[in-house]
DNA sequence: TGGCATACTGGTAATACGAACAGTACAATA
DNA sequence: TATTGTACTGTTCGTATTACCAGTATGCCA
């Protein structure tokens, strides 16, 4: 953190953290006023103040309620956006193309997703990635070979085992029933790579 | 939960969710309706009184920003234990059998689940199950048929899918190189039942 | 067919809240 | 000794926000 707080500023922050997590809400300024004692509302106003100055908050401006815990207060896991069919030509992420979102801790997979896909079809049943399965995926645009990524090919996007050649790769399934697909190193738009599975046999 | 939302509704609740996990406050009725696109601040309104009522939020009167996102809602995490090599006559979740702790968000299967269980082989590879991947269980002494379990035979641990017989039950595997076992239905030990599935292709 | 819930539009009145200004006191530095 | 930063009191003003009222349209269920 940017710089040490004073007792009072560090009671003050205290009092904004149970305020979060009481009620779901930051307190007003008058509110931090009450709870810490105060007669006048300008004296929390100076200690948020400091403790944006500080970096321990973020101040929003003309908001009720504005006050931005930072760092401490995110809370260990991501809201990540569930992917599932996804349009010709949209980017993955469109708001247009994301179902739902689900909480995935971090660290629950050793390289952080950036967002979920919803696997459709079998092409990659043997390994042990089923329709339904939600797959979670680093965004990245290279991948090395032997790593199952999100490719784009054409308006398609699909989830297939990487081989790079010299010149070309090939997208591999790991079903039988499908065929490898070739495409010139320079066609191949990879969205991101395989990082983790979440399979709920539950669901749906 | 308490009841299912409208589609409509969901997609409020996701609105504030985001807004909380983006600001740091809850959206106000205006926000609300600028990002889902209403022309009237009372459509916000109303779906808020609906998740309220439905008990997946909570209102604070006359409070700006007064939206508390409650626990069921909010995707709170239990830190299950990761149970790896059962050791013979121990419960499963016997201290010593317990390697780590992995946070998984409540909701994030459908069951929730009471542990997880790291597999050891590959006797269930055609059902998706890898090894090393960990599994989600839900303790429980009884299953359906066809439901995947964790039962104990004599001193060992294994998954496989449960077929319920008249007298007797059958512990299936998905894999064509191991045989089914036959158990008669008084000896069958559940310990309990897959809920999911979570793999990390870069773990060990 | 009528009643009921969802899903909105559009507006007004009351109030919750933040911003800013003008002070006081006190301790630490320079 | 003057200067600066923290820690407040007290007040005013504007606006951000909620609450409430009166409608409309649609689909669903009995």
């Amino acid at each position: 953190m940017s710089s040490k707080l004073t007792l009072r500023q560090q009671q003050v922050l205290d009092c904004i953290r149970d305020s979060q997590a009481d009620t779901g809400m930051a307190p007003t300024r008058a509110e931090i006023a009450e709870r810490m004692g105060f007669q006048s509302k300008n004296a929390a106003s100076d200690h948020l103040r400091a403790l944006e100055r500080k970096g321990y908050i973020r101040l929003h401006s003309d908001r009720s309620r504005g006050i931005q815990l930072l760092e401490s207060s995110l809370g260990d896991e991501d809201e990540l956006p569930v992917v599932g069919k996804v349009a010709a030509g949209t980017p993955i992420e469109a708001v247009e193309n994301v179902q739902r979102t689900v909480p995935v801790p971090r660290g629950l997979f050793r390289q952080r997703p950036t967002y979920l896909l919803k696997v459709q079809g079998d092409s990659m049943v043997d390994a042990g990635i089923f329709d339904g399965d939600l797959i979670a995926v680093r965004k990245s645009e290279t991948a090395r070979s032997g790593e199952i990524v999100v490719a784009r090919i054409g308006e398609e996007v699909t989830v297939k085992t990487l081989r790079l050649n010299k010149s070309d790769a090939t997208l591999l399934p790991a079903n039988e029933d499908y065929e490898p697909i070739q495409v010139p190193a320079d066609q191949l738009i990879i969205e991101g790579v395989f990082v983790g599975l979440i399979r709920d046999p539950n669901a749906h």
